[in-house]
DNA sequence: AACAACTCTGAAACTTGTTCTAGATTGTGG
DNA sequence: CCACAATCTAGAACAAGTTTCAGAGTTGTT
């Protein structure tokens, strides 16, 4: 049963039209200090929790509580559990961008230093795998309204990888091939991150496919 | 903040060591006839739900209603809403198999081939979005508990990869490269996937996508 | 200091996935 | 056909994400 022209109706929200528009958003007054803290408080309170017993561990409730803020409050800063736990992830981004700019990958073609970083990451989310299944699930579930956040993950996770190939990419930026490359580089780090925490890939294999992966970037660049 | 050693009392569940062991399951009895038709209504029930609004408008107490089935009843024929959006993915992947083995792709490259196949189901999931948006979601969300009907569903998709590739795979069955290629287009599927349904990539970028990951599969037979 | 506007708190309410229970129905071996 | 075991139904109950709201606290302005 395929439900054609059931669907019909609604299939415009999914007409592939809408581009990445920026949509500038209110741009919302920066943070007082008490705020930026309140903030900061909540993040590393889902981090905790997190790392304790992964996506279902973090409970809306109880990072209140343990970041000493009324759920209200928790829901004004991140409106849905899964806008939190994205910038949760964007945050930890933030940290492994950072370490990665000190020691740059070493290694001689690009694909292998994209292989490289992204072995690397994938070391540190097995120190806290618990943690690794909370933000990985919430990126691949978020829906439509946690658009810009998620793009914001995935445009850090794209400088990453591009920093990672480094200067074998043109002047005028990457072309349209290479885009289309290092976005399924990305992908596959995902979907294959996905398979190891729910236990249907071993470490090894998640290894195999990330070098099987790269080998695309040799053959755009 | 990373927590590392508060996560390790619990990493062994992340060991990998867990292999596909297949698990042999208690293998229910068979079902009877009126159990067969349950199973059916509760199906087809839940895709015109899932074509209606996507993951979300599967509720399940809608879903019982529509099916003429009790709640109970729903959750004794699958116990969670994603194991039943899962079978229902398996129900929509038995069908597509079929038409493919009637009509197989007719490009040249082995490649191509699983490109052609990629994107015929791509098209037929743009009919139905929003059920699309329920199945893929599904899958990618499930966690340990749903390991054995996730395997069933990749497992089919990968017959039909491997179909595709045709026989250029050799008589001892395909590589461990070979394996490793197939899920990294699997991979690049469903993430791809994910991202056209949550608007943030374009109709044209997944199949630019589909396309590159693609030559992958030439790489390695 | 006084005021307005905004933010935060605490608690209840609502939604939807999931579980549980008591009684009705069905299927089956004797 | 009967009795018993498994299944199904209806509905309550529970869990966690989300919303709402009245009142208390903060902040910035004059």
């Amino acid at each position: 049963m395929l439900c054609g022209p059931e669907a019909a109706k609604h299939s415009d929200a999914f007409s592939g039209v809408g581009q990445m528009a920026a949509e500038v958003r209110p741009a919302s007054p920066p943070l007082t200090r008490r705020q930026e803290a309140r903030r900061r408080r909540i993040l590393d309170a889902t981090t905790l929790l997190a790392c304790r017993g992964g996506f279902d561990a973090v409970q809306m409730r109880e990072v209140a509580e343990e970041a000493g803020v009324a759920l209200g409050t928790l829901y004004r800063y991140f409106p849905s559990k899964v806008h939190l736990l994205v910038a949760t992830m964007q945050d930890q981004l933030e940290h492994l961008h950072t370490t990665l700019r000190k020691r740059p990958p070493a290694s001689d073609s690009p694909a292998e230093r994209v292989a490289e970083t992204l072995l690397r990451a994938f070391r540190a989310l097995q120190r806290d795998p618990y943690l690794a299944d909370a933000m990985v699930r919430a990126l691949t579930f978020a829906d439509r309204g946690v658009r810009d956040e998620v793009d914001r993950v995935i445009g850090r996770t794209t400088a990453i990888i591009l920093d990672a190939i480094g200067p074998s990419i043109g002047p005028q930026g990457p072309t349209p091939e290479q885009l289309s490359a290092v976005r399924v580089v990305e992908h596959t780090w995902h979907a294959a991150l996905i398979t190891w925490l729910s236990g249907r890939a071993t470490i090894a294999q998640v290894k195999s496919d990330i070098e099987t992966v790269c080998r695309l970037i040799d053959l755009t660049v």
